[in-house]
RNA sequence: GGCGCCGUGGCGGAGUGGUUACGCAGAGGUCUGCAAAACCUUGUACACCGGUUCGAAUCCGGUCGGUGCCUCCA
């Protein structure tokens, strides 16, 4: 497996810390409002990766946290908690916040999106003790200061290798528009405590050795990739956006304690854009899955929209897209209904299903190359589609079909007509055949309504899925 | 201002120093009771300017353009 790590900024070959056991660290959502597409491209992709990793046979640990606290609305430490935030916007509290909109996810996630649900998914507020405990270990390295009614903050120009991952430029940080908040040593030092504000009862806060608050953002992937992982993982993954503040904090907090590398391979993807712009709250293009079914396109269609590009290419989102990608799945699964329609078609023509699903397979081995895959697997297709389906090759067919599931999430395992259906359609060829079209076209619609195609070809009459 | 990414045929989007990516859409044709599908034919792409090379869209430099993070948003 090749995949690009950022840390490096090279393509490597995969060599897990403890082979077969790959653990992977993906940083979940903030809990604080609904899920956009945008988010869940992100999730696509890791789901791929890990579904190609087990093909390969590597036995995968994998923990997905949830943020439900300490996620501020500003990087600089500054702002309000998106939590608490999302509790006043609603009228609830920040614990009623983050339970629904945990149900939420969970239920886009794995239901709608039918993406594998990770070994672990721990949330931030489950694991303060452990987020306690790992400030503590910080404090007694030297490696904390306070700002006086505000937290405790990480120096980080006490390590020399800060900013690593991102090749931060310290000096170029200073003129920008990125100013430091007061009281800072260093405009890159973060908090790993905030107090409560004074005289304040946050929903959220926990006694701890400094006083009442909550945790840092970034902690919470330290200590719980720790608790859960161990001192050193084999690949984190997340957005392109968290390459400069949150992953580079991770690294440093967790490294000042464990003294090894934290993540062997960064993974980050890009973001997808709508409309060819990025998607904000203020441009008004936040669409959501809902907004895709309510225009009557398939969620495994916009799944196939975002494999369609590859994980670091920015990709785009339009309806115009959206309804190409609805197009393709729609012959996929026409054509996938053969697998209940063999011919009798010449054998020797047939596809090689186990070098197609080889090629599935090689394509995403090439640092998960879903576009290559997709093409691969419309190549073989289209060739089903041109010779028909031999018999004998009906079960290689369902398991390449499988393979194609269980490695790239898309389910082409269309489900067979019953048996009245097959009876009206025998019924119609006897009417067809007797040229009475008026009752061959009337059995036909009725199936239709049923959402059920017909096409009548050169070797008889084939249903397919609508 | 700092850091980064990208520029491929109508749209989306891979890849490679010399060979058809692939998909969607379009055009012409064959077939067909109709419909749908299929099949055949069709686009000879790689921002621009230099350089390296026998040969570059693929490597290097520059120019122009777009876009992202640093601020609500993955």
């Amino acid at each position: 497996m090749k995949l690009h790590n950022t840390l490096t900024s090279k393509t490597d070959d995969l060599q897990p810390l403890n082979p077969p056991k790959v653990t992977v660290y993906t940083c979940g959502l903030t809990v604080y409002s609904q899920p956009h597409i945008g988010n869940w491209a992100a999730y696509i992709y890791w789901d791929v990766l890990v579904r190609s990793l087990k093909a390969i046979g590597y036995d995968v640990v994998r923990v997905q946290n949830v943020t439900d606290v300490g996620h501020l609305t500003s990087d600089e430490d500054s702002g309000e908690d998106k939590m608490e935030k999302g509790a006043k916007r609603e009228g609830l509290t920040a614990w009623n916040v983050a339970d629904k909109y945990i149900k939420i996810a969970d239920h886009e996630a794995y239901d709608l999106l039918g993406l594998l649900r990770p070994d672990y998914m721990p949330r931030a507020t489950e694991y303060i003790p452990q987020q306690i405990a790992f400030v503590e270990e910080l404090e007694k390295r030297g490696f904390t200061y306070t700002i006086a009614s505000d937290g405790l903050y990480f120096d980080t120009s006490k390590l020399d290798d800060y900013g690593k991952l991102a090749k931060l430029n310290i000096e170029g940080l200073q003129p920008g528009a990125r100013v430091a908040y007061k009281g800072k040593k260093n405009v890159t030092d973060f908090a790993v405590w905030k107090y409560s504000p004074e005289g304040q009862k946050r929903d959220m806060e926990w006694d701890s050795p400094w006083g009442k608050g909550f945790p840092g953002w970034h902690l919470e992937c330290s200590a719980m990739a720790r608790a859960l992982l161990g001192d050193q993982i084999d690949i984190h993954t997340g957005g392109i956006d968290h390459i400069p503040v949150h992953h580079t904090n991770e690294i440093a907090q967790t490294e000042v304690i464990t003294g090894k590398p934290f993540a062997k391979y960064w993974l980050h993807n890009s973001h997808i854009k709508v409309n060819g712009t990025k998607i904000s709250k203020s441009l008004g293009n936040v669409y959501t899955l809902q907004d895709i079914t309510d225009k009557g396109f398939s969620i495994e269609a916009y799944k196939l929209l975002i494999l369609s590009s590859h994980y670091r290419t920015e990709g785009n989102f339009t309806w115009a897209i959206l309804e190409a990608a609805q197009n393709r799945l729609n012959n996929y699964t026409r054509i996938a209904a053969l697998r209940h329609q063999p011919l009798a078609t010449q054998l020797s023509k047939q596809a090689d299903f186990e070098q197609a699903a080889l090629l599935i397979k090689k394509s995403l081995e090439s640092d998960l190359n879903t576009p290559q895959a997709l093409a691969a697997l419309s190549e073989t297709l289209a060739k089903i589609e041109e010779i028909g389906l031999h018999e004998s090759q009906v079960a290689p067919f369902n398991t390449y079909l499988q393979s194609v599931r269980d490695i790239l999430g898309i389910d082409l395992l269309v489900a067979n007509i019953t048996d009245e259906q097959r009876a009206m359609i025998k019924n119609r060829k006897t009417h067809h055949q007797a040229k009475d079209w008026e009752e061959s076209d009337a059995i036909r619609s009725e199936l239709k309504e049923q959402g059920i195609g017909l096409a009548d070809t050169a070797n008889g009459t084939v249903w397919y899925r609508l």
